[in-house]
RNA sequence: GCCGACGUAGCUCAACGGUAGAGCACCUGUCUUGUAAACAGGCGGUUACCGGUUCGAAUCCGGUCGUCGGCUCCA
């Protein structure tokens, strides 16, 4: 990609708020060379909510080189210095920065362009800008944390260290959004998943190896259930091609070249080509299973759907909570198809995907087109002539359905172009969760075939595609925008019985055989507790049904209910909460319908 | 993998060179409870692991493992 006009392009959409954190990011600057005259100055850009500048400094940052970077920062601000453009040559801006070899590195690459550096007090900056007036303009800010970041982004250049800071217009908003950080703490997976006994790690078993608890592998169910049958709905078949996979076959379908860096480690057995791997992504497995069996252009389009779980050695640094894993279940599917039925598919599996987001309230979402850089020939199978038709398959499908999308090049996979769906979450934070790619590459190298209409062999289609991604990463999305309160129809527990002395346990044991008999799950807390003890814990469960049972209840064969989030229903028959719990349920309701049931 | 921070009881945290402590959870007992925490007692830690410095280490140093914040990567 063009260096220089990609730069131009970002500077002349530079909005008054990115503005105003590229002002704050050269400030941090002047703080930060005031404290360590040595530093050797990267980059500085405002980046959301924020503006973040890297630096190589003589020693590792503290905490308390934080505060007193921000001490300095006030001061300039106090000061309110100006901020003064100066267009400069290429030889001034050399002898200015001679001893700044990032800078040298920039400055070598701008070429004779029209450089210019951007000065307030005695801090100068090579700089297009723009920036704000003056220092005093600066809005309230805060620096959060210090990270290492490599020089350019390359994991070949030395790692420097990057100050993240925040800013927003008022006090107000740096408040609100400080809240806001502390609110996804609150809504971590980690934490609910913890909390709410779903899913652990263990360092016997392995890193980025989840271990679901009884609740936790209930929502995997219930989830992956789910898609299932949406799935046989929508035409697709389920297979299953097991967890192991000779390595021989990963270098036809040329996955070994591409990733052989994020496979584990090869299984030997004992003849010399039984050579192992687990299996770490399931398109080789399904074009092999489809070569086993004989195709007429008939059978097409084949749309084979499979939740086997897939190993990944992901490096140490990159695992995290549930959303980045060595073992993940991909909701993966791969359907054959001529090229003239890429369009009809295409449509379908976005029905399929709109109608599960939206299922979940991910409704929001826009659609990224993920092409290749073709300038990076390692990255991306060389094949022009099938690149064109795939990437065109695609605009079209999509112009077709009338979808907007947002073109980035280097971001496809290997073997062709990608449809991805970003979905936000409650927290309006972005997630990449369903993708749709067209294959032209692998299905020739593993020769994949059908008998055409015209008696000839031909190579099918294959297109790509998931729809929740996979069930671990998506099961900690989940988590995270219900806040750990599911729709009663995921709720691993959907009731909890709350019998309100000894002598009604019996008649709580019984309630829970009758909502269970009706496909409830129900469970009794027969601890010799307190009412409100039972409640309050239910409450911090989020179960959404809370059915206390006591005397009242027992005698007239009903049940007093409890919606999560502390609204009580009163008591009702026991045939009426089953009716108000399966419309619920059926329904896949967001949120329990709160209106009591008519009497 | 790289940079940095961190790892004390199941959880949340204290002690920061001088015999490791609290609340909750758990166990036992009493209470039999009506819509978000009854009361009392008890159990529980080779301070992640291995090594070093020191008269003495949770505390200082080195290594390993793990977690977190980033970078990089993501079929």
């Amino acid at each position: 990609m063009p260096e220089d006009t990609n730069v131009d392009v970002v500077e002349k959409e530079m909005t008054p708020v990115e503005r105003m954190r590229h002002s704050g990011a050269h400030v941090m600057a002047e703080a930060v060379t005031d404290l360590f005259p040595e530093a050797r100055l990267g980059i500085g850009p405002p980046i959301e909510n924020g503006f973040y500048y890297d630096f190589e400094l003589p020693r590792p940052l503290t905490p308390d080189d934080l505060d007193a970077i921000e001490g300095r920062m006030r001061e300039s601000i106090a000061a309110d210095k100006r901020f003064e453009r100066r267009p400069v040559t290429k030889e001034e801006a050399e002898n200015l920065f001679s001893d700044q070899p990032y800078k040298l590195e920039l400055i070598n690459e701008f070429g004779d362009g029209s450089l210019s550096v951007y000065q307030h007090g005695d801090f100068v900056d090579l700089c297009r800008g723009p920036h704000v007036a003056s220092t005093g303009e600066l809005w309230p800010f805060k620096l959060m944390s210090v990270a290492g970041a490599y020089w350019r982004g390359s994991e070949k250049n030395p790692m420097l260290q990057r100050i993240y800071g925040t800013m927003f217009p008022t006090e107000e908003e740096l408040e609100e959004h400080l809240q806001r950080l502390e609110m996804a703490r609150e809504r971590d997976h980690r934490k609910l998943g913890r909390e709410l006994g779903l899913f652990t790690f263990s360092p016997d078993i392995g890193s980025g190896i989840p271990l679901f608890l009884p609740r936790g592998e209930m929502l995997r169910h219930v989830m992956e259930s789910y898609v299932r049958d949406t799935q046989t709905r929508y035409g697709y078949q389920h297979v299953w091609t097991g967890n192991l996979v000779k390595r021989e076959l990963y270098v036809k379908s040329g996955h070994l070249a591409h990733y052989s860096d994020v496979m584990f480690p090869v299984m030997q057995g004992e003849g010399e080509s039984e050579v192992y791997m687990l299996k770490p992504m399931n398109c080789p497995s399904h074009m092999t299973l489809y070569n086993t069996q004989y195709h007429s252009y008939r059978d097409l389009p084949l749309r084979y759907a499979e939740f086997s779980t897939l190993y990944r050695y992901e490096r140490s640094g990159e695992l995290a909570g549930l959303t980045r894993v060595r073992a993940l279940t991909q909701d993966d599917c791969h359907i054959f198809c001529t090229e003239d039925q890429i369009q009809e598919e295409f449509t379908r599996a976005i029905e399929l995907i709109r109608e599960v987001l939206s299922t979940y309230g991910l409704s929001d979402y826009r659609v990224q087109l993920s092409l290749r850089d073709p300038h990076d020939t390692d990255k991306f199978v060389a094949d022009e002539e099938k690149w064109n038709r795939a990437e065109e398959a695609l605009r079209s499908s999509l112009d077709a359905l009338g979808i907007e999308y947002e073109p980035v090049l280097g971001e496809a996979a290997f073997y062709g172009p990608k449809a991805d769906f970003m979905a936000k979450d409650a927290l309006g934070r972005e997630w990449q969760l369903s993708t749709i790619q067209i294959d032209f590459i692998q299905p020739a190298r593993l020769n994949c075939e059908y008998i055409g209409e015209d008696g000839q062999p031909h190579t099918p289609v294959v297109i790509h595609r998931a729809v929740t991604g996979t069930t671990e990463r998506f099961l900690g999305i989940l988590i995270e925008h219900f806040g750990g309160a599911f729709p009663t129809w995921l709720s691993p527990v959907q009731a909890m019985i709350l019998p309100i002395a000894d002598r009604h346990q019996e008649y709580a044991r019984h309630l829970a055989q009758r909502l269970a008999d009706t496909g409830i799950r129900a469970e009794v807390d027969d601890r010799s507790e307190r009412l409100q003890l039972k409640i309050r814990e239910a409450q911090l469960q989020k179960i959404p049904y809370t059915l206390v049972v006591g005397n009242r209840e027992v005698e007239t064969d009903s049940v007093s209910v409890r919606i999560r989030g502390g609204q009580d229903l009163g008591s009702m028959p026991v045939e009426t909460l089953t009716q108000l719990m399966r419309r619920d349920i059926d329904q896949k309701a967001l949120t329990p319908p709160i209106e009591p049931p008519a009497a």
